[in-house]
RNA sequence: GCCCAGGUAGCUCAGUUGGUAGAGCAGCGGACUGAAAAUCCGCGUGUCGGUGGUUCGAUUCCGCCCCUGGGCA
């Protein structure tokens, strides 16, 4: 799926949850080496939403190349798998001039991707996935995994009876393909950036200061025009359940916009739900990441 | 000043006909292979306002005090 490309050498990893200052680093390590920047984190690759995904800066881009920032429309069905094509179109044409990249994000699944952890599989046509999406709707995951555990018994031991979206995938590659999921994870992808000569840096903020920082951030981002990117977004009627729809904030300040909650509480519900995230990212850095990342603290 | 209603987890509250208490939210830990800012799993963190009394035993009953609402003056 991603063809021959030869594996980046000397990239830079910086992996951290929102809001712990990696961007800023990532500035100065790519000014430092004359690298470029690219994106690894799922929601700022879309258009519309600028300001509520803390992209960089027009002054920071000027400074620095970006690349696989807003660069998708948010009514495109967007993945893992597809930002991994992206990378590796960047990674194979002539935009990097040989410059080393600097990926930086938030997706820990993303930087897996990045070095080979994403397996091969099947093509699953939309129509199939949305059958299956049907019926989670409709049935629920503990009745989906017990048909999960008729056709693919093994993965139904894996995956846990509520943990709908797993099901949904897991029932998909079995029907598209006739093997388990697990046949097609046991063959590992190729990496993109050359594991050996990748620097890797993991951003591990005190959790204390990054609540800080994310309730600040927030602020600055409703001064700065969140609410119309949030309106522009609502206006373009698209199915809740994209992608760019689960944007921390949009259905927050989507409930205020319509009247339903008012601003302060909008805001105060973003923040929460921002810390949140902020920890299951942690957890992820925290035990998935191993000693070859370096792991730093602070917050800008 | 008097009358009423409250004071229980970080917050909102439930409850114990007397045997030291539990929900939601918040928080914490964990999982993670094409939706990953997604999805899922686990964990109660407490001078039951204070102080005396009754009692084998009080968060629960009684007295007094403190605090917060509301009402009457």
């Amino acid at each position: 799926m991603t063809g021959k490309v030869e594996a980046a050498e000397h990239a830079v990893l910086i992996a951290g949850p929102t809001a712990s200052g990696k961007s800023a680093l990532a500035m100065e390590i790519a000014e430092e080496r004359g690298g470029v920047i690219v994106n690894a984190d799922s929601m700022q690759v879309y258009s519309v939403l600028c300001r509520l995904t803390a992209r960089p800066s027009a002054e920071e881009i000027a400074r620095v190349p970006h690349f696989l920032y807003g660069h998708k429309h948010p009514s495109e069905p967007y993945s893992t798998g597809a930002w991994l094509a992206d990378v590796s179109g960047l990674l194979s044409g002539p935009e990097l001039a040989g410059k080393p990249p600097v990926f930086v994000g938030g997706t820990g699944l993303y930087f897996r991707a990045l070095l080979g952890g994403l397996s091969n599989m099947p093509d699953v046509p939309e129509s199939v996935r949305q059958r299956w999406q049907y019926r989670l709707v409709e049935e629920g995951a503990p009745k989906l995994h017990r048909v999960l555990r008729a056709v693919d018994p093994d993965a139904a031991m894996v995956i846990k009876p509520g943990d709908g979206q797993r099901i949904v995938r897991a029932l998909e590659i079995m029907e598209v393909s006739g093997r388990s999921i697990l046949h097609w994870q046991a063959d590992r992808g190729t990496p993109l950036v050359n594991p050996a000569t990748a620097e890797r840096i993991v951003v591990e903020p005190q959790r204390s200061l990054l609540g800080e920082a994310i309730a600040e951030r927030f602020d600055r981002m409703i001064e700065n025009g969140a609410l119309d990117e949030v309106r522009e977004l609502v206006a373009l009627n698209l199915d809740p359940g994209m992608p760019a729809m689960k944007a921390i904030g949009v259905r927050e300040l989507s409930a205020a916009l319509s009247g339903q909650i008012s601003l302060d509480e909008a805001v105060r519900l973003a923040k929460t739900a921002t810390r949140q995230y902020a920890k299951r990212q942690a957890t992820w850095f925290r035990n998935q990441c191993g000693t070859e990342w370096k792991r730093i603290r602070a917050i800008r």
